[in-house]
DNA sequence: CATAAACATAGATACATTTCAATGTATCAA
DNA sequence: TTGATACATTGAAATGTATCTATGTTTATG
């Protein structure tokens, strides 16, 4: 099976400062330099999270002259939800008009 | 602000195997000595795992004579989707009708 | 062109995580 | 009591991650 991906976009989010960024950027984009100033973190730091937001598909971004336009991707954050939504969840919540997507065992 | 917990249990999903293990239980409960039996791992590397998701609250356990009993909790699971949802979330998507929960600044 | 601002990359360090072998503990059955 | 089963704990090795300083790149401005 491959949990990789999905490990790869959940570990997104298990970082204190990635989590400020995601609340940060919740009510419309923001260039890095803007986000800097809310957090106590180096420029370099800050690169490296958004770098690993941006491959999650959690966020999106443009250049614009020398700045990098940050935000929230709303089809990202949907996906990601569904996607944790397949792990967390308990057989009492299983729509039982959809096939539950696993091999049943004997 | 206290991101700490929330990375924490965010990370209980961050492993191959513990997304595995989240599966394997999505139809009711089973020991240890069954997940064993599905998961190519050794019976300590799966004592440590099951430790992080019963700490984590999205796995309820009990115990019986000499084995383990773990299930999904159904209200971990709720309240872990509820907490992913608060960062995994875009302004578009903001119930109107409820605070943001965060300071408007300027 | 020279300088500054915004951002990326490289390399190093400190720390966290996953995994296993070895060992310990608890429970049950003969 | 002895032995077997199920599980937990300890300690070590390998690997991954977050962070910084130093430096490079790109873009705009004087």
């Amino acid at each position: 099976m491959g949990f990789r991906e999905d490990v790869k976009k959940i570990k997104a989010l298990t970082d204190e400062n990635r989590l400020a960024i995601m609340l940060a950027l919740q009510h419309g984009e923001k260039c890095g330099c803007e986000l800097l100033e809310e957090l106590n973190i180096t420029q370099p730091t800050l690169s490296h999270h958004m770098k690993i937001l941006a491959d999650s598909g959690l966020v999106d971004y443009y250049k614009e002259g020398k700045w990098m336009h940050y935000s929230i991707s709303a089809d990202g954050v949907k996906d990601f939800r569904k996607m944790i939504g397949s792990y967390a969840r308990c057989d009492c919540e299983t729509d039982s008009s959809v096939s539950c997507g696993c091999k049943e065992t004997k």
